[in-house]
DNA sequence: AGCCTTTGACCAGCG
DNA sequence: TCGCTGGTCAAAGGC
């Protein structure tokens, strides 16, 4: 069941740049919250946690874990990035793996695409370039580099069964700033690392043979399904 | 009309 | 070599 969850406006609005630049070599992870990623059809409304628009292109059953897996694609013309999300039953992501980088600027909040048009073509261009600078400009938008927006509604922990593995897993919250420049900001933002984030784990494996420059974010969402209550503490005390 | 989700089948890697 | 598993493709249907 969907929980719908105030926002995935707010989501977006408020997550803001995971964005990786470019080129490098990146290694982002995001962590979102599990609003059902679409709401469908043309328009608006299909980033999803992250800020970015995914196209579903699979789905399997994978043994370890008792959910389905789902296989996303970013929908940026030559954008490589895929990932791979597990999520309970009641929706909750439970992990959330990134494959490659971005190789575009997120995509506006409310509007599908970069627009190709006349416009600016600096804006996305510049961030990738030179994502230092300009970084502020989109500051002013969306404020922060990058920052996962958590995971809420936890209802009950689940248990995974795995092979051996166990793992609770409700959901949480994972901050990680890969980047410097969003590292940067985020310590200047003073928002990662809230005091309670619970206990988190993500692990960030970057393979860089795969494929050029591909890399792997993966991260878990663990987290102890009593802390529902943080859940609003957890939101990082995004201010700005 | 366009794009997305769903779902079964196919393919490749590994033990 | 065979079987298993994970990942991707592609057709059909929906919004």
């Amino acid at each position: 069941m969907p929980i719908s969850r105030s926002e995935e406006a707010s989501d977006e609005s408020t997550l803001p740049e995971n964005a990786i630049h470019g080129d490098d070599i990146g290694q982002q992870l995001v962590l979102e919250g599990e609003q059902k990623e679409t709401s469908h059809a043309t328009g608006v409304g299909r980033t999803s946690e992250d800020g970015y628009n995914w196209r579903k292109y699979g789905q399997k059953q994978v043994k370890g874990s008792e959910f389905p897996r789902s296989y996303y694609k970013c929908t940026q013309p030559n954008c490589p990035v895929k990932k791979k999300v597990e999520r309970s039953h009641d929706g909750q992501i439970t992990e959330i793996i990134y494959k490659s980088a971005h190789n575009h600027a997120k995509p506006h909040p409310n509007r599908r695409a970069p627009a190709p048009a006349p416009a600016p073509s600096t804006d996305e261009m510049s961030e990738i370039a030179e994502a230092g600078e300009t970084y502020d400009k989109v500051d002013a938008d969306s404020v922060w580099g990058n920052i996962q927006s958590a995971v809420k509604d936890t209802k009950h922990s689940l248990e995974w069964k795995a092979d051996g593995q166990e793992r609770t897993s409700s959901a949480s919250v994972v901050t990680e700033l890969s980047d410097p420049i969003s590292m940067k900001r985020g310590r200047s933002l003073c928002m990662f690392e809230s005091e309670d984030t619970p206990e988190l784990s993500s692990t960030l494996a970057s393979h860089d043979g795969d494929e050029d420059g591909a890399t792997q974010a993966v991260v878990s969402v663990e987290d102890d399904a009593e802390d529902v209550e943080s859940e609003s503490k957890r939101r990082y005390h995004y201010s700005i």
